[in-house]
DNA sequence: TTGTAGGCGTTATCAG
DNA sequence: CTGATAACGCCTACAA
């Protein structure tokens, strides 16, 4: 943990020297840069990214802010991102916040590190403000779906096309009366993807139902009193809680009820792979968030999510 | 984002003025310090932590490295431990990484900018090596039992307790035939709580039988030939599973078999509440942690992992 | 009460 | 080829 000066100083030669040596810049004998590149390996040398940063005016750390509740799939969409901007020289560190306020703080606190760039995964229920000067100093991208706040960009493929298509594919596997199953929130996402679902069944004539996760017996209730045949689940972890409480009560899936779930993230298919889903394009979210930090602004849309047949919904 | 130079140049007064002015220190009239203020606030200005950093030769992040399919369980107990640093001023930047080598990498950018320490979720299977220098610069404190390392801080509950209560628990209930259920892997965790459950089974003359995760098939006919009443499952996901593989056989849980879990974390319990658990000291684990930052030794272990009665247990 | 100087570790530039 | 100097933004110490 020596300095380049300290270094300098142990090898005779000035700071400049030094520079030269790690740098391979040109200006040096072969000589000096061997037997300066020795002593820093002897001593460990590191460059401390801090101050090389403060001179750029630029770190090289983007700010990733997901409440600790939701970091379920994004901490997987986050490992996604993280990949990618380590290609680009980046670094994704990830907090997690409690309230929006410690949200915009961490936000303010990122901002004022200069940090290269913000992926956000706002506060459901409750919308957070960033400040004009914060989002001209650095691209700042939501992964849901926020609407308000002029600059910000958000990255996530068309919700509301998610709905449609998953209730169409269930459709087209011969269901008819589907059931959609999600959370009490206001969270744009959940919103879109239900009012996907109404768009679908209503172009093919058909009721919906639409109820939020609860206890067995009311599944159970909903179920027998619409003849459901299909349980659409806004998540897989939503789908899989539908599946063990259809078990326990003997209800077998797919045989008995088919459950459709949305994600086909890798730590919850590591856990289950069971549950037929509609696979949630973490890759291209990815590419365009390198994109947006690459200053080249995409030239198409997100993907939308796809359906990956497993085992959990069957044709009838 | 302007800096305190540029603040000073607004005010027409010197930087060291600023600086009075701005941490509320003596030998400045009230009056140019309200101007001052009031002209920060106007630019919104933050001061840049890591030339605070760089000053003062330590930074106030500290470095979570995590290997992403492990993230499931530690992003809570990162949480947890993330809120009491933050009372201490410190904040918590979790990485994940791949490969035991961008765990290295990683280790050494966090050194080189003199971080404030490192908690690792070290690769299981593979063990990673950290340079002597790095040890002695900073608190390096692994998660999980991590031996071989000098000078690495374990902090982790007794995890042969763990499986030894557990198991223990289940006999009291009744149980005798008692299925240990598993990941294949050399996990220090896993290995020690199956070690447990073990010292327990001999310990009541009891017969052990031991699984890897696997099919369902698998499951049910080592269930039956070994007319096993309670699975011992490594943490509650793979418990989950469990009863999902069960229930889907049209085995009732807990009124056919029971089942037990470990981890009780926030996001499983959010996702799935009905689990009989050993509760993991995320809180206690976490008073641990910020004693090490403190600099001052804990003075007791850390706390056993405890039963949590739920509905996948019963009595027989 | 206020201004000035120096240093943290790095890099870029200019002078030798 | 190499050394000296300034700059990034902040803070402490000392001088006025």
């Amino acid at each position: 943990m020596i300095s380049s000066l300290e270094l300098a100083r142990l090898c005779h030669v000035s700071q400049g020297t030094v520079d030269r040596a790690l740098h391979n810049r040109a200006g040096i004998s072969a000589r000096t840069r061997e037997r300066i590149l020795r002593v820093a390996t002897e001593h460990g040398y590191q460059a401390n990214p801090m101050a090389t940063e403060m001179m750029q005016g630029k770190s090289i750390i983007v700010g990733g802010l997901v409440h600790n509740l939701n970091s379920v799939f994004f901490m997987d969409l986050f490992h996604t991102i993280s990949q990618q901007l380590i290609a680009m020289g980046l670094r994704l560190h990830v907090c997690s916040y409690d309230t929006p306020q410690t949200c915009e703080q961490l936000v303010g606190d990122f901002a004022a590190r200069k940090s290269a760039g913000l992926i956000l995964v706002p506060p459901i229920d409750q919308p957070i403000s960033i400040s004009a000067p914060i989002l001209k100093s650095l691209p700042v991208i939501s992964l849901i779906h926020s609407p308000g706040i002029e600059g910000l960009h958000c990255v996530h493929p068309d919700e509301v096309q998610t709905g449609f298509d998953a209730t169409v594919g269930l459709i087209e596997r011969g269901h008819r009366q589907i059931l959609m199953l999600d959370y009490p929130s206001y969270s744009p996402a959940i919103l879109q993807r239900a009012q996907g679902y109404e768009q679908a069944m209503r172009k093919h004539c058909l009721h919906t139902v639409h109820m939020v996760k609860s206890d067995t017996q009311t599944l159970l209730d909903t179920i027998k009193s619409n003849n459901i045949t299909a349980v659409f689940c806004h998540n897989d972890w939503l789908a899989l809680e539908a599946i063990r409480q259809l078990n326990s009560q003997g209800i077998k899936v797919p045989d008995d009820m088919s459950v459709l779930g949305v994600d086909d993230s890798p730590t919850f298919t590591s856990l289950c792979d069971q549950v037929t889903t509609m696979h949630y394009p973490a890759d291209d979210i990815a590419k365009h968030v390198c994109a947006i930090f690459k200053d080249k602004p995409p030239k198409r849309g997100i993907k939308p999510c796809t359906w990956v047949n497993r085992q959990s919904v069957r044709s009838i």
